[in-house]
DNA sequence: CGGTTATATAACTATATAGTTACATGCATG
DNA sequence: CATGCATGTAACTATATAGTTATATAACCG
């Protein structure tokens, strides 16, 4: 279990549980009793997700009389679009192909690497 | 274990030592040892990260003599960018003042989840 | 063919995660 | 101050993950 920053943060957001409490929380805070209610979960269930978002910086507890309410902090997600910047070249398909004719250029040794084209028979 | 592709892609995410190999792999296709080598782990160890960015869709595996060199795909980080971008006006300045404005328009019950204003005193 | 190289799989261990039920704490209020 | 509501914690189960060593497969090379 990976305890850096980003670890934490994607591994956080690997639920569709967790993603769902983050998406009730981007429109305003909530109590614990009101971020459960749409799941099919007990309580403590969703006080171990609130746990993790929490650790991950993503939710901030706050006190109220006897309710804790849970409010969003989305910096961590700052960090997550930073690094994911590094690949967006990868993914935009005018530089996806830009990217495939540098490789197209040096017939490199794993040109045949998952790559859609055919590489030629040899003669 | 969600299997949704956004769980997937997250949690794959979620390790620096598969981050470290899709940095690798960002700037060209490599064979496993040539991935193994920088890591202080044994190539099964590798092995099962590249399975788990496999399954995520982020390595394609590709095929060369005894070699099974393995090429980036970052398309599936695509679904996590456009994911972020709900999130994006909650961790950018200028948005989170007016977020913050917002907030303190409406006098809300939860007003002090983890809020860095203190509350009036009940007069 | 037989050895070497590259990689994958099996079997095992330790730890983490996601859920449960049962119980404990804390605060507000009649 | 006793009761009830909101929440947290403990203890337990089942499954997943990350690593190991040992073994298997597969292709090339002399």
């Amino acid at each position: 279990m990976p305890t850096d920053q980003l670890s934490k943060t994607f591994a956080a957001l690997a639920d569709p549980t967790r993603r769902e409490i983050l998406a009730r929380l981007s429109s305003g805070a909530a109590s614990v009793s009101e971020i459960a209610e749409p799941f099919d979960m007990t309580m403590p269930a969703i006080s171990k997700h609130l746990k993790v978002l929490e650790k991950a910086g993503l939710v901030i507890r706050g006190k109220a009389a006897q309710w804790r309410p849970r409010k969003l902090n989305a910096e961590p997600m700052k960090g997550v679009s930073e690094w994911l910047e590094n690949y967006r070249q990868h993914w935009e398909d005018r530089l996806d192909r830009f990217d495939a004719f540098l490789t197209d250029l040096q017939p490199d040794k794993y040109d045949d690497a998952g790559s859609t084209k055919k590489k030629e028979a040899k003669p």
